[in-house]
DNA sequence: GCCGAGAAAAAGTCAGACTTATTTGGCACA
DNA sequence: TGTGCCAAATAAGTCTGACTTTTTCTCGGC
């Protein structure tokens, strides 16, 4: 499940991560790796090799005699699965998952006009598969079960439309789905017309018909971001 | 210019980063670090900060008793600002162009349309200085001036989107942009139409019409898609 | 008030010893 | 012949302590 948590130096980076993320330390802030070794227990290896990840994700800026500065927001590798983890995690849920929702408005009506003309049969026989699967899972408080189809249906999409950048987004929907399921909405069972859609859809990419399937996702997609506004307008 | 090069494990991963992007060690190739210590003439200590950026990438995994494997190129963070730099420095550059030229035709149009919405007074102002400063520059073989002000553009727009996701795109924009002026195409003048596009573009942000912005933003997006065909059919 | 020399502070680097997990391979036993 | 277990080999992981380097602050002289 979770990337990080092999050896000590993902310890440190499981707690010192998302606490950055969650802005427990204001942007300016200054840490000493010594100190930190100290607080996490663990030597100072261990420490400065979390401290590199850290800098890696742009979260941190290591100078000599100043220390271990916290970089302002703005300048964060957000699209670090990693990173993007931890917030979803922390206090500002919320908003990220909107940042998210709608990014992916943006990038699934491409992705699917592009599906429908690149994807393979076999590609079209799975999308018919999720989608199926979605209308057996979307009656009965059966939430699992079409979680577990949907995820399964965008990340196809995403992978057919040949994009190496949008395939990679698989794991980023993967996040939102599965928090909008077990944290946000849906207590009941999912929009009867969202399911309808994704049937549909699934259609439009077999029959290679790209501007249909990109209407389609695009309906999608508004029906994601209005669940949002209802929750918080 | 570039990020990385600060203290040793820097120097290490300008060499080694590319090496690995450009596919020079095949997904499943074991590294050991005791050698790669070796070979870069550093300590353990420096290598294994070197290791752990690459593993934070994905570009890596290091396992006990095995050694440092190169994952597959499906597996990689292509977000991190670092993996797209090395790639465009190496052999597939046109291929990752395109990747990213497809991107943003999947964003920027949406980034325009919320931009028409949120856009300050300041950004407006910016944005209509920006293509000022391309049609100053669209004449006469000034590419550097016309990129620079392009570059500016489409960072606004990408920020004035207020889409934290949307905004930090602006440096890849600006890596495709400048990749495109320096290596690909563009030995004569930009394109007339182009020009006009974005003059029309931030008249209609400014006017507030997000559905107009929309539409002239997937113009601009069809041209430089178009572009790239010419080059690579 | 300004400037330069020196001190201080923190990260950076290195070397070496030790620990731990994982794999491999051989040996015994069924 | 096949299977399962134990022991050895291996490479990453960890820790410690000493040393270097860079950058900043301070203090004294002008």
């Amino acid at each position: 499940m979770s990337t990080s948590g092999r050896g000590l130096h993902g310890r440190v980076l499981e707690t010192l991560g998302p606490a950055i993320t969650a802005g427990e330390y204001p942007p300016g802030s200054v840490l000493r790796t010594d100190e930190l070794a100290q607080r996490f227990d663990v030597s100072r290896s261990v420490m400065r090799e979390a401290v590199r990840v850290l800098e890696s994700m742009h979260l941190v800026e290591s100078r000599r005699r100043v220390g271990v500065t916290v970089r302002p927001k703005a300048e964060w590798n957000v699209y670090d699965p990693q990173v993007i983890r931890w917030r979803l995690a922390g206090a500002d849920r919320p908003h990220q998952l909107r940042s998210l929702t709608v990014l992916r408005s943006a990038i699934e009506p491409v992705a699917a006009g592009l599906a429908a003309k690149h994807a393979t049969a076999e590609q079209c026989a799975e999308l018919t598969e999720c989608a199926l699967g979605m209308v057996a899972n979307s009656k009965g408080h059966r939430l699992e079960g079409y979680l577990f189809h949907d995820i399964a249906f965008h990340r196809v999409i995403l992978n057919a439309s040949g994009n190496e950048m949008f395939a990679r987004l698989g794991d980023v929907v993967a996040e939102v789905l599965t928090g909008r399921t077990r944290h946000e909405v849906m207590f009941e069972d999912p929009d009867p017309a969202a399911v309808t859609l994704h049937v549909r859809l699934a259609e439009a990419i077999r029959a290679g018909d790209a501007g249909h399937a990109e209407a389609l996702t695009r309906e999608i997609a508004e029906g994601a971001l209005h669940e949002l506004d209802i929750l918080a307008p």
